[in-house]
RNA sequence: GGGGGCGUAGCUCAGUUGGUUAGAGCGCCGGCCUGUCACGCCGGAGGUCGCGGGUUCGAGUCCCGUCGCUCCCGCCA
């Protein structure tokens, strides 16, 4: 429950529903609200009137309530009522401890009708189970008025306003960003706009404010915050919609363990704010090759085990033509020991379904069994092949073993992903841990085999560590750092370039040749050559940290007015046609015979 | 772009092997009821089985297509 803010008296009511409490006995009380219940005896009426902070019953007798008890006989469902009577102490039997102010109703002398409803398509609050998302979201503003919607939104503005108390109390500067800049065909799918002014020419909705604030750090703002709208035009998912809220932060004349700094202390106030895990400084750091390792991932969950083994060396000289060609490949063998379970047939072929879905060509599962392996894969492998893997994965016997072979990047993604989700099978998951750690020491880029080019693994503005080596990339080190907590990423940030030179020669080196680099990036090329300070940043998530500290299910459930998963807002109907004249306006020709071919 | 799940009354759902008039709970409407709080009791209304096509004597049920919701993969620097 939420604590109601101070209010004033006004004409509709003295106090909220939720503070109807036994202090108010005796006093003349006005509140207002809707209707969520009426119980109607005939000749006693009950009603349960609901704010934003809670319930108060309200009843209505024809000796005390004169008019407004045939008023009260007639209200529905969400029906907009002010009442006013004296609070009064609810007889010992009658007394409600499921409600905080079940000691107490209110006995009305008079009630008005302020608006009318009709009946909501689902009940508001109660026990009748939740619509489903797609009725909900249709009529929004009545889900909206759900206490677990309205506790997730009333938390995402504690979150954001502590944000801001600290930041503004570190001297941060709040400044705003356009939402209609220039498109860079890197990375999303951007939302484009047409110009009405220049027909063919587009502005773009912001994927980040990225170079904005870069171009604010050489105006000289020195430490600079936004809570700011982006925008990427690719498809959704539980925990990502196309329209979004990061929290963008950028500082100057810092390093990178500047930034961390700042940023642990920004995390453990909001924490502490919100409610959320204690935090202790400063937090754990990992490099990037550790968190592969032994996770699998750039975001490891460090609430539980099951890691990964490297296997490669234990079958070296194997026979098993699988595992033979993979090495000979350039591939890996990779494993992880799921511990004792009792795992059926048909799970396990689930689990081959699975790794199959991953990437994986197949995946090899066994028991260990004395000395080797109950597996159909058992019998390619030598006895002592099998007591090096079991000795390896440190598998006991009955141990679960779960065993992918393919190229490192695959096998790391696989059992990366089938880890969680063996956590979450198995149970190892406790709730209650917290584990936040800095992931550190990225490479700066890396090799994208399919489009035989290197590729930023941040973005291509991140700062290299020590001296950029053109002719060799790949050696590269990024100043950049991710916060994780529980497995998920909350925000990630690094140093940026901030000489000209050394961003032409990172963009030269992602395949950007100079007047590529001049055409989209000309404008911060330039910057940076009028005295840009030493600068990094860091951006988070927002819609993710209040669905994590919330408990959402999904994202959805922590924004007001979210989209499906195909981009619809059901709500307003968005995204819609529009009128010809519209287009004609912006230069857009309609082809209604391609439309009507759909 | 690909794969899985779902779509039946306002809401949440059931609906057998294809077979008579498609059901339940909640909600809604009417009546009764002075201590309920998921009030109770009596009665009633409410259906394009998402949409289109096909198979069949007969389709909510089977097939094809399509739309929508959702989860996952790709994608998301």
């Amino acid at each position: 429950m939420s604590k109601a803010p101070a209010l004033s008296p006004n004409g509709y009511r003295d106090t909220w529903c939720g503070q109807v409490l036994p202090e108010r006995v005796d006093s003349e009380t006005r509140v207002a609200g809707w209707v969520n219940r009426r119980r109607d005896h005939g000749g006693l009426i009950f009603i349960d009137l609901r704010d934003r902070t809670g319930i108060v019953q309200l009843v209505f007798d024809p000796d005390t309530s004169g008019d407004s008890f045939q008023l009260a006989h007639e209200l529905r469902a969400e029906d907009v009522l002010s009442a006013t009577g004296p609070v009064v102490r609810r007889d010992a039997e009658t007394v409600n401890p499921e409600l905080p102010t079940g000691e107490v109703e209110i006995q009305v002398g008079a009630a008005e009708l302020l608006a009318d409803a009709e009946t909501p398509p689902f009940q508001i609050e109660g026990y009748a189970g939740e619509a489903s998302e797609d009725v909900r979201m249709r009529y929004r503003y009545l889900d909206l008025r759900r206490e677990a919607m309205r506790g997730a939104l009333e938390l995402r503005h504690r979150v954001t306003a502590a944000m801001r108390e600290f930041l503004d109390g570190e001297g941060f500067v709040d400044v705003e960003t356009p939402v209609l800049t220039r498109s860079t065909p890197e990375g999303a799918r951007d939302f484009l706009v047409p110009s009405s002014q220049q027909h063919g020419s587009f502005y773009a909705l912001p994927q980040s404010p990225q170079l904005f604030k870069q171009m604010l750090m050489v105006s000289g703002f020195e430490r600079y915050y936004q809570l700011a709208r982006c925008f990427r035009d690719e498809a959704t998912r539980a925990d990502r919609q196309a329209e979004f809220t990061q929290l963008d932060v950028e500082m100057s004349f810092v390093d990178g363990d500047d930034v961390i700094a700042v940023n642990e202390r920004l995390l453990a106030h909001l924490f502490e704010r919100v409610g959320g895990p204690r935090i202790e400084l400063p937090m754990q750091r990992m490099c990037y090759a550790e968190a592969m390792g032994r996770f699998g991932t750039d975001r490891p969950d460090l609430r539980f085990g099951l890691e990964l083994v490297d296997l490669s060396e234990a079958l070296r000289e194997t026979e098993f033509k699988v595992f033979r060609s993979v090495l000979e490949g350039g591939g890996s063998i990779r494993g992880l020991n799921a511990g004792r379970r009792e795992v059926p047939r048909s799970e396990l072929d689930g689990f081959i379904s699975r790794a199959q879905e991953l990437g994986a060509k197949g995946l090899v599962w066994a028991f260990r069994e004395g000395d080797g392996w109950r597996s159909p894969t058992a019998k390619f492998l030598s006895e002592a092949e099998l007591q090096d893997l079991n000795e390896r994965l440190g598998a006991e016997e009955g141990d679960l073993l779960l065993v992918v072979a393919d190229q490192r990047a695959v096998t790391d993604a696989v059992l990366g992903q089938m880890r969680l989700d063996l956590g979450e099978r198995f149970g190892l998951i406790d709730e209650d841990e917290h584990r936040l750690v800095w992931i550190v020491d990225w490479p700066l880029m890396e090799w994208n085999a399919e489009e035989k080019r290197w590729d930023a693994l941040h973005h291509p503005f991140t700062a290299p560590a020590g001296e950029f080596d053109p002719g060799d990339p790949g050696a590269a080190r990024a100043q950049a750092y991710d916060v994780v907590w529980n497995g998920q990423e909350l925000g990630g940030g690094s140093i940026r370039i901030n000489r000209a030179d050394v961003q032409e020669q990172v963009f030269a080196a992602l395949g950007i040749d100079a007047e590529t680099a001049q055409a989209r990036f000309g404008f911060l090329l330039e910057a940076l050559r009028y005295g840009a300070p030493p600068h990094g940043g860091i951006a988070y998530g927002v819609d993710r940290i209040v669905q994590r500290l919330s408990g959402a299910e999904t994202i959805r459930d922590v924004i007001a007015f979210p989209k499906t998963a195909s981009g619809f807002d059901l709500l307003t109907g968005a995204p819609a046609p529009v009128e010809d004249l519209q287009l004609r306006d912006l230069g857009i020709a309609i082809h209604k015979h391609r439309l009507a071919g759909h």
